[in-house]
DNA sequence: AATTAGCACTCGTTAAAAGTGAGTGCTAAC
DNA sequence: GTTAGCACTCACTTTTAACGAGTGCTAATT
């Protein structure tokens, strides 16, 4: 267990550290207006806290930072959780002043809200497909048999897929068969749509003998596409990387930015973990070895209980933790009442 | 007039130097199996070349490297237009093998695949919307009041946007003026699109005495919004630019990453010029202070004559000229192709 | 027993000095 | 016109020295 006065120096090391990315010694400690006791002291409390892992120094002459322990110990314990300043609180609420009626628009622009207020780069991990559910599909015949499907979820995202046909789908046969699947298949889960929506048309076509085979082998082909099983990731602020001491040497900067460009790579990464509201992993606690420099505030965001997707801040393990945790939990609210807004119940 | 002999040296610097990134010195290129002069002749004939403005050296005693002069000279009178290797020309044909048949899927892909073929970062700025005519319009009415307006023009881009109005607007009234519509737009540059969109909105109100105000007022607001304006800029490839031993600093590759990730600059730089086919800007050349390092290949596509959008290659003064030129070139080939057959005449 | 002043020591950082070598320009010979 | 030879330049590397922030330890002080 820490005393006061450990749990006093710690907190000035990493306070300062985060500050000013430079390591810290007991003279430069020993003059803080809330440090009553003499840098020998200091040196004394810092060997124990050394022992303990908490802090380290980077050579024998230097000052002392924090490990990744003692971020662990000062995110966990050390934090308080500050209220945002009266005029970051006003503009937070005026932030989303006009509503944006489509999730995805809403989603990149608090992407880049979020980069703005923290300075540091933001990913948000869109609702999965599959957990979502059909509140109404539209079909569209065009000429030369091109037909737009166009897919509305019960969140309110929209979506469209164009698909071909070799022979034209009629206005009428279009208009009967989309009656009959709005019918049927509202409030089918989306990882079940392609099955359903199969299987109905072959129904459907069985009663009234019309011709739709086509029309299914091509619904087939475009709804297997993968590019629908994974939900987008949106980037905010990623220019914040360059201005992070730590990341001026591009051989740290690189696997950043490449992983960050990864959808992949980060859709594994983000994916849910439900356990917290607000999970912080720092450095090798990221299990990725490109972040093994960087720290990642999480948190989950939902609606009516049901958790969509994932807002991320992503910057060194030096990071602002407070800065960062407020700000995410602050824009979680707003974000979260306009999701609400936009969602067909 | 440059000699034979000079020519050939100055093409042999600047493949050199293209391929190494090395100041060439005299010694290196008299070891050259076509060159048969010795090192004292090419310190000659460099210090004429030099005189021209064609090489420099970016020190006293090292070897030269092209001017940006020198790079236009090679551009504009030493490409040999090769034609690429049999097997690019086989993986060039397999990539579209199965057709894409949303625009902007294919413009990613597109993004992606030259990048991959030419190892450099690439932009693909997409269609203007302004210049482009419907194909059609089509209105869904949801719960709530909520609206969903698809438009599809006839270069086969399929958009969509959600409105909110105060009161459900019925299936009905949807119908019997989404029939109205497209009566009579079908055709219209979007550019004009609003202000007929709203006029013809008006007319029907009076015609049929129908409540479609609050459609007016809600349609007005989505499609005043900017976001439609400009095109969107894909690209691909961006982790290319960490491979190039000039962005090593990240004092040279900052502004190039920065700039590349501001769509309004893109757009304004890549903006059309409709003057050649293909063009090539090196260094200062690009009137942007970010890409004084860089050199751009530009390319148009069109379809049907019409000029669609720009395809370009982004990469250090001394990109491999000859292979992105003829890169570009085969692409763009497959590429309009692929967009033809996504057209609705 | 806890705290502090003092001091030798460590080690990264910076600056200056010396050595190295690739490459040049010029001159004289071919 | 071409080439060999040679002095010269200058970035780059290595070496050495001086500097100073910071530490650990010990002895004195509270």
């Amino acid at each position: 267990m820490l005393t006061d006065r450990q749990l006093l120096i710690l907190r000035a090391i990493v306070d300062d550290y985060i500050k000013t990315a430079q390591p810290v010694g007991s003279r430069t400690l020993s003059k803080r207006s809330d440090v009553t006791f003499s840098s020998a002291t200091i040196r004394n409390e810092m060997a124990d806290l050394e022992e303990m892992g908490l802090i380290e120094k980077p050579h024998t002459s230097a000052g002392r930072i924090p490990s990744e322990l003692g971020y662990r110990f000062y995110v966990d314990h050390l934090i308080r959780p500050e209220s945002i300043s009266p005029q970051e609180a006003k503009a937070l609420k005026s932030l989303f002043a006009h509503s944006v009626n489509e999730n995805d628009r809403l989603i990149r622009h608090t992407a880049d809200l979020l980069s703005e207020l923290t300075h540091y780069t933001t990913l948000v991990l869109g609702p999965k497909e599959e957990g979502q559910r059909l509140h109404h599909l539209e079909l569209i015949p065009l000429a030369e048999g091109r037909v737009v499907i166009v897919l509305v979820t019960e969140t309110g995202h929209v979506e469209h897929k164009t698909l071909q046909l070799a022979e034209a789908l009629s206005r009428e046969a279009a208009s009967r068969l989309m009656q009959r699947l709005n019918q049927t298949l509202r409030g089918t889960p989306l990882s079940q749509l392609r099955v359903r929506l199969l299987e109905e048309i072959r129904r459907f076509r069985s009663e009234h003998s019309e011709q739709t085979t086509l029309l299914s082998k091509a619904l087939d082909i475009v709804l297997m596409d993968q590019d629908n099983e994974r939900p987008l990731i949106y980037l905010g602020g990623k220019a914040n990387m360059f201005d992070q001491p730590e990341f001026q040497d591009v051989a740290k900067l690189r696997p950043v930015l490449e992983l960050i460009e990864q959808q992949e790579a980060l859709f594994d990464f983000l994916s849910p973990n439900l356990d917290n509201q607000i999970l912080i992993t720092i450095g090798s606690e990221n299990n990725v070895d490109a972040l093994k420099d960087c720290s990642v505030i999480r948190a989950h965001y939902s609606v009516d209980g049901i958790s969509l997707g994932t807002l991320a801040l992503i910057g060194p393990k030096r990071m602002d933790y407070n800065r960062g945790i407020n700000s995410i939990i602050h824009l979680l609210q707003a974000f979260q009442t306009e999701l609400r807004k936009n969602s067909l119940d």
